[in-house]
DNA sequence: TGTACATCAGTGAACGCGCGTTCACTGATGTAC
DNA sequence: TGTACATCAGTGAACGCGCGTTCACTGATGTAC
């Protein structure tokens, strides 16, 4: 009987966690992933610092729970913007539908993005529980990737591969459950999409198109445009 | 008079900045940015914490040093790299150089790149004297994409431009001091290998790659010359 | 329904740590006559 | 070349801070009879 019969004690213990994780959240939101304290977080909440630990064992099970946490939010925005899309087959919207919510989700809390995309947090090594809830948001985008190539489109330009190269790829290949594996030119290109994604997403967020990029936000849908042209999602 | 009357005085100091500077650099390779310690810095030199103060004024100073350091010891090793291209013309091989070169620099100390190109280190916020040094690798990117249009390269697919699309990337476009600006199209080019080229670099330094790419040298010399033959810098 | 015991949540004090920065000081180095 | 003074490098103690985590404890909640 795991549903109805929950006691006063385990309905509050369910309150104070989601208490405590909501706090962090936006202590993380306003000083960043490696100045999240434990006891500011207690302080703020009106409560001894020693009575987080009776629900989170340490400030590294804390920060998982923030990974995790942060992986699936996106993940859910991501699917969240690509289910919005009515005409399932205009792939093109689709994918500039799913970039742009990986972009306004990072924008909106960029301390959460960093933790999750940023340099990882100095002696903090994430546990493989926060493998699955990460592959989420990749998932999406090589399903795209992988319809584009059910649909037939022509991606810009294919370069050869040799078999190393061919094998470096393989888990992408067989990365969302489909009849048949994804060709490796596709799965490349699904990489390289990956890569100039977040790598735009990061180097806007860290400052590095300052004065170089004079409004990100045309400048952004516009690289996503591009990468639907050169995945052959659509033409120019 | 700057050059040969050094005194004992200033000879010492030279030395010590350099070695402050050498430790510290030490330092950000184990343990990371945010953990740098002048504190640690002065007990390794075998000197009094305060010291240090003779030397650099506080902590983000330090910090400040090394972010220039790191953005000029990038900037020399990719520069080299493009220089020791025998033959200038064939821009395909300039351009693979330079992309492994900030590679082949960012594995060697991850730490060092997760400085610069990371997440900020909270807390601090770098001066306008770190953004001359960090242009130094973005203009060699940019002038070899301008190399390329003015070879008359032909990128492999290009979507049509806005005017605001055209006006966000203005300052691209006259990036490189050149006889005429780039074109927009080539500009874009420029700032999305830029973006593929950091976004690969650091979603492989920090660990998203991890079961997805099997092996990270192949593939990241597939994506490389993935990205120069959708420059149109050679055919596939 | 009521009692006896076990479980659990939360407290507050404490441990031990390291940090950045300041300050009055000593002694060495440099400079001007 | 020698002396008098100014400048500078380096010291060691101290300030004030915040941190993660532990531990013995009190009082409330849950459970079994």
């Amino acid at each position: 009987m795991p549903s109805a019969p929950r006691t006063a004690r385990a309905v509050a213990r369910a309150e104070l966690t989601r208490a405590i994780l909501d706090r962090a959240r936006e202590q993380l939101a306003e000083v960043g992933p490696a100045a999240l304290s434990v006891r500011a977080i207690a302080r703020d909440l009106g409560m001894a610092s020693s009575a987080v630990y009776r629900y989170f064992p340490s400030r590294d099970a804390l920060l998982t729970a923030l990974i995790i946490d942060g992986y699936d939010d996106l993940g859910a925005a991501v699917e969240a913007a690509d289910a919005g899309v009515r005409q399932r087959r205009r792939l093109d919207l689709r994918f500039g539908a799913v970039c742009h919510a990986v972009r306004d989700w990072a924008r909106a809390d960029p301390h959460r993005y960093g933790l999750l995309y940023g340099t990882p947090v100095p002696g903090y090594a994430a546990p493989d529980d926060t493998v699955a809830p990460a592959t989420r948001t990749t998932s999406l985008l090589v399903s795209i990737v992988a319809a584009a190539q059910e649909a037939g489109c022509q991606p810009a330009s294919a370069t050869t591969m040799s078999r190393a190269e061919i094998a470096a790829i393989a888990p992408l290949t067989s990365f969302v459950a489909l009849d048949s594996p994804i060709d490796p030119e596709f799965a490349l290109r699904a990489s390289v999409v990956y890569a100039t994604l977040f790598g735009h997403i990061s180097l806007e967020l860290f400052g590095h198109f300052h004065r170089a990029i004079l409004d990100y936000d045309t400048h952004f849908a516009h690289v996503v445009d591009q990468m639907a042209v050169d995945l052959g999602l659509r033409t120019a």
